[in-house]
DNA sequence: AACATGACGTTGC
DNA sequence: CGCAACGCCATGT
């Protein structure tokens, strides 16, 4: 039940080292954590999210294109912008990050 | 063990 | 640049 896969924490961890005002992509995340490829894996992991990893900044993690992903709902998504613009990351007038600026490399 | 699912990515048209 | 098809990976049933 309430027990995280080793794959998860790993996700949680490396999101939690993600600086304020910076971004990662999904296919980023997965690659650093030595499974290039798993990039719908890390999106599995943060939606699901659990009460222990309540303060991972999965708002900073978005797609390959700079944009955030999922358009059926908009609550979720307008939540993870809004945080993203407190931060200082900007959107452009297609809703999208200039990744060139905001994508954090280690 | 097999099948279905998904907050993705890349390539081809 | 937008859309469709295919590929990849970890999970849940």
């Amino acid at each position: 039940m309430g027990k995280s896969t080793n794959f998860y924490q790993a996700v949680y961890d490396l999101t939690r080292r993600i600086p304020s005002g910076k971004v990662l992509t999904y296919g980023l995340v997965a690659t650093h954590l030595g499974r290039p490829g798993a990039a719908r894996a890390v999106g599995q992991a943060l939606k699901t999210l659990p009460p222990e990893a309540h303060d991972v900044p999965w708002h900073r993690v978005v797609n390959t294109k700079g944009e955030i992903s999922m358009g059926g709902r908009v609550e979720r998504p307008r939540e993870q912008r809004r945080r993203l613009q407190a931060e200082g990351v900007v959107f452009d007038a297609n809703d999208r990050i200039d990744l060139n600026r905001f994508l954090w490399s280690m």
